[in-house]
DNA sequence: AGGGCTAGGCTTTTT
DNA sequence: GCCTAGCCCT
C-alpha cells in the first residue's frame, strides 16, 4: 500500500518492528535508555495512517515536555506526505487537557475567556486564603499546595479529601482546598493539575462527554508512561477503555519524577488493568559503547525490578569509564574545565560535544567560574526562567485581565502597577464590597454602591483604571489584537515605571525588551509563520489560536522554549541529571559522586535511594564515547568544609572498568580497609 | 511606599 | 556562607 512507510518498518529491529505492528491490543513498550523509542512511536503513527487506514484525527500522541512533543510532531509529519497527517494530536498531557476543557467549558460550568494559574499565580491565591486563618508561613503555603496538589493528581475531590482527613493538618489543607477550587470558579480560572483533573472527572461522571471524546480518540500512544501520575493514567485509561487501543511507552529505570507525584508503578498497574497486555522490551541501544552499558546496567541492577532489562550496543566496547578524585569541589571543577580543555583538541572534538552532569544547580555556580577562567563557551541549562521575571509576569497579569475580568489575581497584581495610586486601603475596601455581592473585583470597580465606600478621589482612579482596561479590550476586538496589547503597555508608559524601579538604565531597557518578546511570542503563534503554511499541508498542526488559547500555552511554557531551542551554538553543556534525560553526547562528565550529593541527603533519608540510582543511571546512559565520575574529597557545604565519602554508586559499578585517578594519595587505612573491594581495585588499577 | 535588616533554610521542577 | 522572603521601620 505505502512503499515508503513499509521501508521505514522494515528498517527498524525485530522488537521495534514487533511494537510498531501490534495494533490489535494494549501495548507497552519497555524502551531502554537510546532504543530508539521515538522512532517507534513516530514510525507507528505513520503506521497506523498509511497502513491501517486510521484518520489521522483519531490518533493522540501524548508527551510530557512540548519539546518532545515539538520533535515528534516533526518527525511524524516528515513521514506523512500530503494532508494524511493533518488533525493528528501530538502534544503534552497538559496541552490536550487545555483543549479538552476548552471545548467543554459549558459542561465543566466555565465561561470562555477563562485564566490558567500557573504554581505561583496558585500560591499567590492560597497565601490570600490562609492569610486570614493563621500567620502566613511560607513554608506551610507550599505544604498545603502540594498536598492539594497531590489531591488534584489523585482525582480526589474537596469533599472526599475532607472526609478522609485523619490527622488536623488533613483536616485544615481539605478546608483550604475546598475553598481554593471556589475561588479558582469563580476567577474562571483553573491550574496546572486541573488540566488533567477536570477533564478526568468530566468523564467519569459525564458518560455523553465520555462517548464524545471516545469517538474523537480512537488511538492513544504515550510517550514517559513511568511518569504519568494517577490522573493521567486514569484520563488514559477513560479514553480508550474496552477498546484497549494504545501503546505505551517507557523504562521504569528512568522514572525519576517520582518525587513530583510521577508513579513508576502505573508500569506495573497497566498489566493488571490490562491482562492482553503485550510488553516488548526494546534492549538493543544505539547510543553507548558496551562499557558505558556495562556500567549502566550494573548499577541499575542493584534496583528491583518487575521486568528485567539488560541493554547491550554493536558500538563496540570503548574506553574505561574514569573515576577522577579531587582534593575538594574547586579542584575538581579545575579538573573538569582543564580536560574539556585539553580533550577537546586531543579527540578534535566540538565544544557541543561535552556535556557536564550534576545533581543541584549550585554545583554549576563554580563550574562557570572555570570555564569563563579558561575562556570556555557554556550553555547553562535551568536557571531563572523567563516567566518567573516579575516584568513577564505582570504583562501575563494585564493579558489575562484583558481576556478574563473575573481574574482577580491578575486585577490585583497589576491594578497599582505602574503606580496609580490604588493602594491597599482602597483594595481592602473594594474586596469587602465584591465579596459581599460576589462580584469580581473589576465588576466591582464599575458600580454604583462604591461611592458610599470610597473617597472620590479612590473612586475616580479606579474607574480611569477599568476604563482604559475595558478600551483595549474594545480595541482587541475590534481589529487587531496585538498592536491593541503593544500600545497598552504604551500609553500605560510601562518602560518608565521600569526605570523607576531599576538599578541601572540599561536593567529596565532589558526588562521592558522581554515584555515586548513576549508580545512577539504571542503574536508568532496567533499566526503562523510562512514556513508553518508553507509545510502545514500535510502537518498536523491545529486550529489557529484565538488571543486566549494563545495566552493559555504561553502559561504553559509552550512557544518560548523554541527560541532556546534555536540557539545551537558550539558550547558546553551544562545541566542537572534531572535535565539531561533524553538528551545524549558523546563525552559526559558527572560530578559529585558523593554520598549526600549523590544519593542525595535527603534521598538516604527518606529511603529513596532506588530512584538516586536511576537518576545517576540516567546520567550514565547520556554518554555516547566516553564517560568520566568526580568527586571530591572535600567540599564547603552549607558554610562548613565537610569530609565526603565517595558515592556507593561507585561501589556498585564494576571495578574492572573504572580507571581511578588520584586516589592513590594517603588514604586513611581505616578507611580503605572499610571499602575494601572496591578501593583494592582503585590500587590494582594504579599498578597497571 | 520603599528599603533595609534578620532569620531560616538549603535537590531535582517536564506542565 | 549565601540567598530569599517577610517584616518592620522610616
Amino acid at each position: 500500500m505505502d512503499a515508503d512507510i513499509k521501508q521505514r518498518v522494515a528498517k527498524l529491529n525485530p522488537r521495534q518492528q514487533e511494537a510498531v505492528r501490534y495494533i490489535d491490543g494494549p501495548c507497552l513498550v519497555l524502551a531502554g535508555a537510546g532504543s530508539g523509542k521515538t522512532s517507534v512511536i513516530t514510525t507507528k503513527i505513520a503506521y497506523l495512517i498509511r497502513e491501517c487506514g486510521m484518520s489521522a484525527r483519531r490518533i493522540a500522541a501524548v508527551t510530557f515536555t512540548n519539546k518532545a512533543a515539538r520533535e515528534m510532531k516533526e518527525r511524524v509529519s516528515s513521514m506523512l506526505p500530503g494532508r494524511s497527517g493533518y488533525g493528528l494530536t501530538v502534544s503534552t498531557f497538559h496541552t490536550l487537557g487545555l483543549n479538552i476543557i476548552r471545548a467543554e467549558l459549558k459542561r465543566l460550568g466555565y465561561r470562555s475567556g477563562f485564566s490558567l494559574f500557573d504554581p505561583e499565580d496558585a500560591k499567590a491565591l492560597l497565601r490570600d486564603l490562609m492569610h486570614k486563618d493563621a500567620q502566613v508561613d511560607a513554608d506551610q503555603i507550599s505544604r498545603v499546595q502540594s498536598i492539594i496538589s497531590n489531591w488534584k493528581n489523585d482525582l480526589v475531590s474537596p469533599g472526599q479529601a475532607l472526609s478522609h482527613a485523619e490527622t488536623d493538618d488533613d483536616a485544615y489543607a481539605a478546608h483550604v482546598y475546598e475553598a481554593y477550587v471556589r475561588h479558582l470558579k469563580a476567577y474562571n480560572a483553573v491550574d496546572f493539575d486541573d488540566l488533567i483533573y477536570l477533564p478526568a472527572k468530566l468523564f467519569e461522571e459525564n458518560e455523553e462527554a465520555l462517548a464524545h471524546w471516545r469517538k474523537r480518540i480512537q488511538y492513544m500512544l504515550v510517550d514517559e508512561y513511568q511518569d504519568t501520575n494517577s490522573s493521567q493514567y486514569r484520563l488514559v485509561r477513560l479514553l480508550m477503555g474496552e477498546r484497549e487501543t494504545f501503546t505505551v511507552v517507557g523504562d521504569d529505570d528512568q522514572s525519576i519524577y517520582a518525587w513530583r507525584g510521577a508513579r513508576p508503578e502505573n508500569l506495573v498497574q497497566l498489566g493488571e488493568d490490562f491482562p492482553r497486555l503485550k510488553v516488548i522490551k526494546l534492549e538493543q541501544n544505539y547510543r553507548s559503547t558496551a562499557l558505558i552499558l556495562n556500567a549502566a546496567n550494573t548499577l541499575i541492577a542493584n534496583n528491583p525490578h518487575v521486568y528485567e532489562k539488560t541493554l547491550w550496543s554493536q558500538m563496540g566496547e570503548g574506553e574505561n569509564i574514569r573515576v577522577l578524585v579531587c582534593r575538594n569541589e574547586e579542584a575538581e571543577t579545575e579538573r573538569v574545565a582543564s580536560e574539556i580543555l585539553t580533550r577537546r583538541i586531543k579527540l578534535s572534538a566540538k565544544w557541543r560535544d561535552f556535556a557536564v552532569l550534576y545533581r543541584g544547580n549550585f554545583q554549576a555556580r563554580l563550574l562557570e567560574l572555570k570555564l569563563q577562567h579558561y575562556q570556555i563557551p557554556y550553555k547553562l541549562s535551568g536557571g531563572t526562567s523567563f516567566f518567573s521575571r516579575n516584568e513577564i509576569k505582570d504583562a501575563m497579569a494585564y493579558l489575562r485581565l484583558l481576556i478574563n475580568p473575573a481574574d482577580d489575581n491578575a486585577f490585583l497584581r497589576i491594578v497599582n502597577v505602574p503606580r496609580r495610586e490604588i493602594g491597599p486601603s482602597t483594595i481592602e475596601k473594594l474586596a469587602n464590597y465584591a465579596s459581599e455581592r460576589g462580584v469580581s473585583l473589576f465588576a466591582a470597580s464599575g458600580e454604583f454602591g462604591l461611592n458610599q465606600i470610597l473617597s472620590e478621589k479612590a473612586l475616580k482612579r479606579l474607574e480611569w483604571f477599568c476604563r482604559f482596561i475595558d478600551g483595549v479590550r474594545r480595541r482587541m476586538d475590534q481589529g487587531n489584537a496585538i498592536s491593541a496589547i503593544r500600545s497598552m503597555f504604551q500609553e500605560m508608559d510601562y518602560e518608565a515605571w521600569l526605570h523607576q524601579n531599576a538599578s541601572a538604565p540599561v536593567v529596565a531597557e532589558k526588562r521592558m525588551q522581554n515584555v515586548w518578546t513576549l508580545v512577539d511570542q504571542l503574536e508568532k503563534s496567533l499566526k503562523p509563520s510562512d514556513e508553518e503554511v508553507a509545510q502545514s499541508d500535510g502537518d498536523i498542526t491545529a486550529e489557529t489560536d484565538d488571543v486566549e488559547a494563545a495566552i493559555s500555552r504561553l502559561v504553559l511554557r509552550d512557544i518560548l522554549d523554541q527560541q532556546a531551542e534555536e540557539d545551537d551554538t558550539d558550547r558546553v553543556q551544562l545541566l542537572t541529571m534531572h535535565a539531561s534525560k533524553g538528551l545524549e553526547y558523546p563525552h559526559v562528565y558527572i560530578m559529585g559522586l558523593e554520598e549526600d550529593l549523590l544519593p542525595h541527603r535527603n534521598a538516604i533519608e527518606s529511603g529513596t535511594v532506588e530512584e538516586e540510582r536511576r537518576l545517576a543511571y540516567v546520567g550514565i546512559t547520556r554518554a555516547r564515547r566516553t564517560l568520566t565520575l568526580t568527586l571530591a574529597k572535600q567540599r564547603k557545604a552549607f558554610g562548613e568544609m565537610m569530609e565526603c565519602t565517595p558515592s556507593r554508586f561507585l561501589d556498585e559499578l564494576p571495578e574492572e572498568i573504572l580507571d581511578w585517578e588520584g586516589r592513590a594519595d594517603k588514604e586513611d587505612p581505616e578507611k580503605k580497609f572499610e571499602r575494601g573491594a572496591s578501593a583494592i581495585a582503585g590500587l590494582r588499577s594504579l599498578l597497571n
